[in-house]
DNA sequence: CAGACTGGTTTGTATCACAAACCGGTTTAT
DNA sequence: ATAAACCGGTTTGTGATACAAACCAGTCTG
């Protein structure tokens, strides 16, 4: 019955910081972001930024491309189609999750 | 205008915490459970439970209540109206978060 | 040339989830 | 009567990790 629920325990980790669920939200609307859009966006310090997306990067949900805009280095972030999946995924479980409730464990 | 997506990463990490959000679930819908009965619900272990409970507790979500039944020991949980209030605050914000997307960076 | 800024990465630390070990008490077997 | 197994949990140890501060390579500005 609340199967759903139990579920919700082994949740994608990677997806469920909050952090990263903000990130992944805003590439998942936008596409692709650079490295400060995303700062601004978040309001994250760049560290935690930098290292939560290389987080995201070895899970396979980001690709992080490096470019130079002129002279200067440009970070651009895109959600894989594994990510994008794996969001979607997230998003269902979760709903289904909040919405399940058990019923009375006798009468 | 994605001020909800950023609202997310300061979400109450006391309910946001998977197996303490299916216990929380739980709760919230039941009314009282004792400590069997939510081991087998969620899954978790003793200590795992234990703890998460204890953390609870001391967040004020939920009151722990030792009783005997007989010459058994017995353990009752209940979701307070802080706790009960959290919960639908978390509810709100999560849902509002995932629904919102940021506009395209320019154009 | 010094100093400040850009665009990040690496390092240190404090927290925390988890399971294994433990514990007081009760029931069952010998 | 004693031991051994079980019940209902709590405490302890540890590995992972979120976070910010410090750092770094390069560029621009005075």
């Amino acid at each position: 019955m609340a199967d759903e629920l139990r579920d919700m325990i082994d949740i994608d980790r990677i997806i469920h910081e909050p952090a990263r669920l903000v990130i992944v939200t805003i590439l998942n609307a936008v596409e692709r972001a650079d490295f400060l859009y995303l700062q601004r966006e978040t309001g994250l310090t760049k560290g935690n930024l930098s290292s939560h997306l290389t987080r995201l990067e070895d899970a396979g949900y980001v690709t992080i491309e490096k470019t130079f805009e002129g002279k200067t280095p440009r970070t651009t972030c895109r959600l894989t189609d594994q990510g994008r999946a794996a969001f979607k995924a997230y998003r269902e479980r979760l709903q289904r999750a909040i919405d399940a409730a058990p019923a009375p464990p006798d009468a």
